[in-house]
DNA sequence: GAGCACTGC
């Protein structure tokens, strides 16, 4: 117990005092521009919730681009748009736009703001996400939407023209899509000076953002112009409701933080009220491991006047799982929930008072020499110890436990996370942007460059696609209808050639099952699930397995027994019809005729191939343990266990992705003949020997 | 015979 944080002896800290050369904004009708970074010694300027409202119009009238910082509980997010409003920004048919980067965020977010403004949902306030469409086009004012969304909507109409306000949410978070469109809002403003942004950040990454959106030469120009308009970003900092959560450290770094998160938990439930823990670990197996060490040791121990109910949580888990995390605790009883980072931004739970954080995640790594993603465990950012530690604060004073030291905590976390635009791989932005008439991806300014490295990556995969000609300029009619699908660009490449192939019907439902995580459940015994496998297993590969179990699906009426008795998620399998759907529109909206193989097998491999080509592999000759070589870069790869071809070893087989453990593993694989790579590709493989015999 | 942080269009 001694190397942990002793209660009582560790120094607590209030969670106010973490950030460094923190912001204010002071700025009245009668004074221009008085603001500034105040350092951590002198005073805080916050503003406090009444006096907002005439300070955020003031700003929006006054500057093109306004950066908020709001605590949780600020309101910002339902309150400024209305403000907007009845400010008249939503007069002449405008509309105020908002966006956020999660579905379920932006319909309760949209609910609650018709409620507050006594408007039925979808008339002068509305959302749209992906299958979504929950609004009016004539009276809707006020639009909550998924960055993704927006940037989908860039396509037919490149500067957002029908928008006065734009307001993007969450920025700190950094997706990918958020980057992107702060990138394209920041070329927009040179077009539309009138268009007014709000970047609603974390404090951590205002000073970031407000530098981002302050182009000098732009002001220089502009304000020639006009000059009531600035063009240097305002910051103004408005006070939440959270309440104040004390910080613990440990006094030594841990060595083994699954045994550190064990005796903290125990000492918090033998040493503290009543209120429920949330723990932050990195994955599934952590949070098995940790939830029966806690409860094993409950069960030994039985100081405590009160009962533990220990619950993991992760995405993995079935929908009735995750129901027990969000039911109260039963009297006198104390949850504690064990979670991944599900917890941190996707979800929130009620009634926590204590956080342990582990001070680690899973992040996922792309490297662009290899071309291939991989999850690793890393230490998290200040901004997300942060986050994680606001999990306390909600109902009551909280308490957070961090498994590192205050020392580490100050001096060698970083500030923020690396943004996944650096994180990841490429291919879907770079088209995108190419889409979006954005020629030169290297010289484009983004909130975060990626390397170099990796857009080259994203440009060489597009060219051999034939989805980019030789000037690098999106091909006709290819290289558009890829952009236009909603789907990753060698997918969209496969649905593209089944219409020529004839089998459209086909591959657009595998395409629409490989995009959802897994359709199948997720148990402890592996066996039966294997079995139930058994009964789609197609001897050509997953791809045909899929087309197996849809089929059956069908048939059974799309019955939810019918999925639990053959292993099979209803929920994803649910997920696949939408999608589905989705991708038939469009495609018939392309010109693409929908047509049935009628389960050609042949024709199917070579739709496959078409986008998939890249991904061509071949069984090592004389290979005892199944190594196979990818054609491209000879990296040593294995078929996954959990593919139905697993141990039947066929001598070529294309893959759809890989995972990266202690050895390279494809998922999701369909046996090929080599003829076809050529076929599909000759650009690709003329110069490569296909033949293993060859050399 | 092994492993899947989390979003999103």
């Amino acid at each position: 117990m001694s190397q942990f944080w002793k209660p009582g002896t560790a120094k607590p800290r209030l969670l106010d005092d973490e950030e460094g050369g923190v912001l204010f904004y002071s700025a009245s009708p009668s004074s221009s521009s008085t603001y500034g970074f105040a350092s951590l010694e002198s005073q805080r300027h916050r503003l406090p919730v009444f006096k907002y409202r005439t300070q955020i119009l003031y700003l929006v009238e006054t500057h093109s681009t306004t950066i908020i910082v709001g605590e949780t509980g600020s309101g910002k997010t339902t309150q400024i748009p209305q403000y907007l409003k009845e400010a008249g920004w939503a007069d002449g048919g405008r509309i105020i736009a908002c966006t956020q980067p999660r579905r379920l965020a932006v319909q309760s977010v949209a609910a609650r703001v018709a409620e507050e403004m006594g408007v039925k949902l979808g008339e002068e306030v509305g959302y749209t996400i992906r299958f979504e469409d929950v609004t009016n086009s004539e009276f809707t004012r006020i639009k909550f939407l998924t960055d993704g969304v927006l940037l989908r909507e860039m396509m037919d109409d490149p500067l957002l023209s029908k928008y006065s306000v734009i307001m993007v949410d969450e920025a700190h978070e950094r997706s990918v899509s958020t980057d992107i469109l702060l990138g394209l809002l920041k070329k927009i403003q040179r077009r539309r000076p009138e268009l007014r942004l709000i970047i609603a950040s974390a404090t951590i990454e205002a000073k970031s953002m407000a530098e981002f959106f302050h182009n000098r030469k732009r002001r220089a120009q502009l304000e020639g112009e006009d000059n009531k308009l600035q063009i240097e970003p305002a910051i103004l900092s408005v006070e939440g409701r959270g309440y104040n959560v004390e910080m613990f450290y440990v006094e030594e770094p841990v060595s083994d933080y699954l045994q550190a998160t064990v005796s903290t938990v125990m000492s918090i439930h033998h040493k503290e009220p009543m209120g429920d823990i949330l723990v932050f670990l990195t994955g599934q197996d952590d949070i098995d491991t940790a939830v029966q060490m806690i409860t094993e040791e409950a069960q030994n121990n039985t100081k405590s006047s009160f009962g533990m109910i220990v619950l993991p949580l992760y995405s993995g888990l079935t929908r009735s799982d995750q129901d027990l995390i969000f039911s109260p605790s039963p009297r006198g009883k104390r949850k504690v929930v064990i979670s991944t980072n599900i917890a941190e931004t996707s979800l929130t739970l009620e009634g926590i008072v204590y956080v342990v954080d582990s001070g680690f995640s899973k992040q996922r790594f792309y490297n662009p020499i290899t071309d291939i993603e991989n999850l690793v465990v890393a230490p998290i950012s200040k901004a997300s110890a942060r986050q994680r530690a606001g999990r306390a604060g909600r109902i009551r004073p909280g308490k957070c436990y961090r498994l590192y030291t205050e020392d580490y905590f100050i001096n060698k976390m970083s500030s923020h996370g690396i943004p996944e635009m650096q994180r990841s791989n490429l291919v879907s932005s770079v088209i995108q942007l190419k889409a979006l008439g954005i020629d030169n991806i290297l010289g484009f300014d983004w909130p975060a460059s990626p390397s170099p490295e990796s857009m080259v990556r994203g440009l060489e995969v597009l060219y051999s696609l034939g989805v980019l000609d030789d000037d690098a300029k999106l091909t006709s009619p290819v290289g558009f209808q890829v952009a236009e699908l909603p789907l990753d660009p060698m997918i969209s490449k496969m649905i593209i050639e089944s219409d020529k192939l004839g089998c459209s019907e086909e591959i657009i439902t595998i395409a629409a099952v490989l995009s959802v995580q897994s359709i199948w459940i997720s148990v402890k015994g592996q066996r039966e699930l294997d079995e139930a496998k058994l009964r789609f297993a197609a001897s050509e590969g997953d791809h045909v397995t899929f087309l197996n179990v849809y089929g059956g699906f069908l048939k059974s009426n799309k019955s939810s027994k019918w999925c639990h008795k053959n292993f099979i998620n209803y929920h994803a399998m649910k997920k696949v019809m939408e999608v589905r759907q989705q991708l038939i529109r469009v495609s018939q909206r392309l010109g693409l005729a929908i047509k049935s193989c009628q389960n050609d097998i042949q024709v199917l491999r070579k739709a496959v191939t078409a986008g998939f080509f890249a991904n061509a592999c071949r069984l090592e000759p004389y290979s005892h343990n199944g190594t196979y070589k990818t054609l491209r870069g000879s990296q040593e790869v294995y078929i996954h266990p959990s593919s139905v071809l697993f141990r039947v070893n066929p001598k070529w087989v294309i893959y759809h992705s890989l995972v990266s453990t202690d050895r390279q593993y494809m998922r999701n694989v369909i046996s090929i003949e080599p003829s076809c790579l050529r076929e599909a590709a000759p650009h690709f493989y003329n110069q490569q020997p296909l033949n293993p015999t060859h050399q």
